[in-house]
RNA sequence: GGGCGAGUGGCGAAAUGGCAGACGCGCUAGCUUCAGGUGCUAGUACAGGCAACUGUGUGGGGGUUCAAGUCCCCCCUCGCCCA
């Protein structure tokens, strides 16, 4: 700072000083404290009877390179958010927790040779500082974060539920494995693997196992040598690698922990409807989800009796086309079918098949290739035999592992059959096209009359949609045996277990004789065991023939234990995966309700009043309960958000929590973009060091060249919160994020634009505070009539914007009504406490600072939101722009009350409107009270 | 290939179907200053004009309407998700 530069200035020094005053008095005075109905959160405050609002940020994983000034754009959103809601007289719950637990943290572990626990806690303690900084009013004594034993206990615990539930397909929800053994004993239900009545304990306990909604089972899963642990479908991108990491992911058949998640797929979809989120997070949840209706048919095969081939089609209206079929090359029936004549160019292309990764033989551009088995099979609806082939576009792991080609309406058939020169039957009259499929250049998908589809019992030619077609299909089918309606689902079963080390134990031991057995409340939490051999057992990415190990299986005498569970003493061995990443964050919000209690994971009082469909400001009809607003990004669209929906539900089937769903409203914020540059070695250079020269851009002297990307270390680009917060302090790192644009935008951060909020936060200040003395400074004489409108107009806008989020539009309407304070020379004493009113959500600690410089001794927090004074929104006159053919030509003012009448005529007298109309007449004219008048000639 | 979204000044962006470009950055000029910076004042879509003003303008093409950045259809480009 300069000599000449004045001693009160609002300053990026005097911001600090003001902020860390501000943040000390909020934590001393307990300022967020937000109380809960009972508990020991409980208070006599009488907020608990205000109208409540849960308000959510996605809790962030503390990474060792701590916030940039990205992340907390959506944070700044829900405090400001928050803020405006408590003026306007809510209960307003609001936290911030952290998701510690997962592989970063333990691959950043490993390479410094820290201990998780060690670093985590760090980053945690990082994290907390920097967004105390930032202000953010956050109820610090409800912060949790997923890695404290007291939080992992009700982990464990809701994974018990999970585990001692089934899912009872009848009533479509889930219900306790208790009430299973009920209805096995009373023989209202019929066990799978036996007769229920004489098995053994253990035998029934295998039942059992096949029922519930967390089981341990053998499947087809994604193993990642590479990152020594398998991991879900939702973490492997397209291209058949891991999201962490970028390794090869192989299918392999392993014994793993899974979740039934696709048994709520129809509700996990239908609730969607319920849900208050963009429509592109529930195109991507459906289409995750992937639910199709179509068949099962089964195919007989000539010459062989016993079995049929079964394949499911979403068009089984086709099936009159359907004159060849395609097996995966590792169908099981394969072999039976193949002719001696045949095997060896079966077992040749078995052979090249297999050694093709899945991702490769998806490939829609790829040659088609394939080889003929020798066999037939019969197409039921047309009696026709038809040969099977195999072929690798086919994959196992889809579906029934076996297509019915109709090359007439598919693509992929189409060129097969081309290619091996297979009948193409017409069952469709395209418009514009031949019914000889010789002439068409490609397959015909689309709606066109069906033909050649009559065979004496089912008729389809007379049929003009799909619809029907696939229902009278599908009738016929049933009716004959020869197969049913299906609907099949593109989501798979969630893999819950990974091969490391940091995350939560699972809270199961097994016996002797391997069944495994939840352990009980009071054994809870299971400690995850201290050790320094953390480190995962990884192998050559591409060792597709590898077998996971686990850190946790190194330390037998925590694995080996004796306990007594229920059956007297006896030895166990404990289950040795860990919880992947996504558990912790499944219930998180239910945990901010109620963090200290020890006995339940959520008070069903508190849960209910937090989160239940019918809240104290409930109008509401088919509401789901929930959060209010959930910000984050869109990037948790099918991982995070499909899992915690799904373990909410279970929660709710169980009675756990009354709300359906966990986030009522979601809104999902854009990214901080940031210019990044790299050298002619394409190596990124540090973004600060750049210099802008004639619109180019140098570093050290050498021309580079200039991208956007996400911020962050990789791109060398990231401006810290803390830097910004230095220079210029919290409040306009606030401003400025929040005044680029709208909250759901991604756009490019530049510093040498952040002083454009901090030039209004000077000006504002300057009009309230005397710079060389610090005294209030605010004009005697009382508001002119125009600054009282200027006032009421910008307190109902910054109402409207912050009502929907639009933070943008809402400092601009107060750096409006502050330029014409300073127009004026300073701010009248009579709007002084106003004008900070509305800036305290936006910019909370100058507006605490002005606030009690005006000679409040409160904070500023819980004063309400002041409202604008309808009679000062309205004007005695009113411009009228007046159009001549859609063109402006002149503007008129008359009395805001004025008839459409009036208005015509004062617009016709107008001399421009004359000189435009040059004595036409014209033939109508509109008048818009209010708004505008247009001459139509 | 399918789904969703977006294209507006030099830049970030505003705009219930009703005067396109609010607000901010940058830029230009003036004041402040020895000077730079800060601060203040004014101007700033483009083209023409000393000016009043005139014309043109929201990716391209068509349409609906008294009136279209906004609604509808086609196309182009970009982003995200799924193939």
């Amino acid at each position: 700072m300069d000599a000449d530069t004045p001693p009160h200035r609002y300053s990026g020094a005097l911001a600090q000083e003001i902020e860390a005053r501000w943040h000390d008095r909020w934590d001393e005075q307990g300022t967020f404290d937000t109380p809960n109905p009972v508990g020991p959160l409980a208070d006599s405050s009488g907020f608990a009877d205000r109208p409540k609002l849960f308000i959510l940020d996605m809790f962030p994983y503390p990474s060792g390179e701590g916030l940039h000034v990205g992340h907390p754009l959506g944070f700044i959103g829900t405090d400001m958010y928050a803020r405006y809601m408590r003026m306007t007289g809510h209960n307003v719950l609001y936290t911030m927790g952290f998701d510690a637990f997962g592989l970063p943290a333990e691959q950043f572990a490993v390479q410094s040779g820290q201990h998780p626990a060690l670093t985590t806690a760090k980053n945690v303690e990082t994290y907390r500082r920097q967004l105390r900084r930032l202000g953010l009013s956050h109820d610090r004594r409800r912060s949790v974060a997923t890695t404290d034993p007291g939080y992992y206990r009700w982990t464990q615990w809701i994974f018990l539920q999970i585990f001692n539930s089934w899912y009872d397909p009848e009533r479509n929800v889930a219900r306790r494995i208790d009430e299973l053994i009920a209805e096995f004993d009373a023989g209202e239900r019929t066990a799978t693997t036996g007769d229920w009545k004489t098995m053994s304990a253990s035998a029934r306990r295998q039942e059992l196992d096949t029922w519930r909604l967390a089981i341990a089972r053998d499947a087809p899963v994604n193993w990642c040598p590479g990152l020594g642990t398998v991991v879900a479908n939702e973490e492997v991108t397209a291209d058949g690698r891991s999201d962490r990491g970028n390794f090869p992911v192989f299918k392999r058949n392993m014994r793993q922990w899974m979740m039934r998640i696709t048994s709520y797929a129809d509700r996990l979809l239908d609730d969607l409807d319920v849900l208050d989120w963009s429509d592109a997070i529930k195109a991507m949840q459906r289409n995750w989800i992937g639910r199709s209706e179509g068949a099962t048919v089964h195919f007989p095969i000539v010459g062989e009796a016993k079995e049929r081939i079964t394949v499911f089609t979403t068009r089984p209206d086709t099936l009159f086309g359907a004159t060849f079929m395609v097996l995966a090359p590792e169908h099981p029936l394969v072999d039976q079918l193949t002719t001696s004549e045949h095997s060896k160019a079966v077992a040749a292309y078995k052979k090249a098949a297999g050694a093709q990764k899945e991702f490769d033989r998806q490939d829609a551009g790829r040659e088609k290739s394939g080889v003929f088995t020798g066999s037939f099979a019969i197409n039921p609806l047309s009696s026709q035999q038809i040969p099977v082939w195999i072929a690798d576009y086919v994959l196992m792991g889809y579906g029934t592992g076996a297509i019915m080609a109709v090359p007439c309406g598919d693509q992929r058939d189409f060129e097969f059959a081309r290619k091996y020169n297979l009948q193409i039957a017409a069952i469709q009259q395209p418009p514009d096209r031949l019914l000889d499929t010789a002439t068409w250049p490609d397959a015909f998908i689309g709606d066109a009359p069906y033909v050649n589809s009559d065979n004496g019992s089912l008729n389809l030619n007379k049929v003009d949609n799909i619809d029907d077609g696939v229902r009278l299909t599908n009738e016929w089918l049933a009716k004959n045996g020869f197969g049913e309606a299906t609907v099949t689902y593109k989501l798979r079963d969630w893999l819950f277990s990974r091969q490391r080390y940091w995350g939560e134990p699972f809270p199961i031991v097994y016996d002797t004789d391997g069944n495994p057995h939840g352990l009980p409340d009071a054994m809870l939490p299971v400690e995850l065991p201290d050790t320094d051999q953390f480190s995962p057992r990884l192998f050559d990415p591409e060792d597709a023939m590898s077998n996971p190990e686990s850190p946790l299986d190194r330390l037998p005498e925590w694995v080996n234990v004796k306990l007594d569970i229920g059956d007297g003493m006896q030895f166990y061995r404990r289950d040795t995966n860990v919880m992947p990443q996504w558990a912790g964050s499944c219930w998180y919000e239910l945990r901010y309700i109620d963090p200290t209690n020890e006995n339940n994971f959520v008070d069903p009082a508190n849960e209910r009043y937090w989160m239940g469909p019918k809240g104290k400001n409930a109008n509401r009809t088919k509401h789901p309960g929930g959060v209010d607003l959930y910000v984050g990004g869109v990037e948790h669209a099918v991982l995070h958000l499909l899992y915690a929906r799904f373990w909410h539900k279970v929660l709710f089937d169980l009675g756990y929590v009354s709300s359906v769903e966990p986030y009522h409203r979601l809104f999902n914020q854009g990214y901080i973009l940031a210019a990044a540059y790299q050298d002619d070695r394409g190596m990124y250079v540090e973004a600060t060091e750049v210099e802008n020269r004639g619109g180019k851009q140098y570093y050290e002297g050498k021309v580079v060249r200039r991208e956007y990307g996400k911020m962050g270390k990789s791109l060398k680009n990231a401006v810290t919160p803390d830097d910004m917060c230095a220079e210029y302090g919290a409040d306009t790192l606030r401003l400025y994020l929040m005044s680029m644009g709208p909250l759901d935008a991604s756009r490019p951060w530049e510093s040498k634009d952040v002083v454009g909020v901090y030039r209004f936060l000077q000006r504002l200040w300057r009009n309230l505070v005397d710079e060389d003395t610090g005294a209030v400074r605010v004009l005697a004489e009382p508001a002119d009539d125009e600054t009282t409108r200027v006032l009421h107009r910008t307190i109902a806008a910054v109402r409207e914007e912050l009502d929907h989020l639009r933070f943008n539009t809402a400092i601009a309407k107060l750096i409006e009504c502050n330029n014409h304070l300073t127009k004026l020379g300073g701010c009248p004493a009579e709007v002084a406490d106003t004008v900070v009113k509305l800036l305290a959500p936006l910019a909370p600690h100058v507006a605490e600072e002005l606030w009690s410089k005006l000679g409040h001794k409160d904070s500023i927090t819980y004063e309400p939101f002041p409202v604008a004074d309808p009679a000062m929104l309205v004007t005695d006159t009113i411009e009228y722009p007046v159009q001549v053919n859609g063109k402006v030509r002149g503007h008129v003012t008359v009395a805001s009350d004025a008839d459409s009448a009036t208005v015509q005529k004062a617009a016709m007298e107008n001399d421009k409107v004359q000189t435009a109309l040059a004595g036409a007449k014209p033939s109508k004219v509109i008048v818009i009270p209010g708004r505008m008048v247009n001459i139509v000639l």
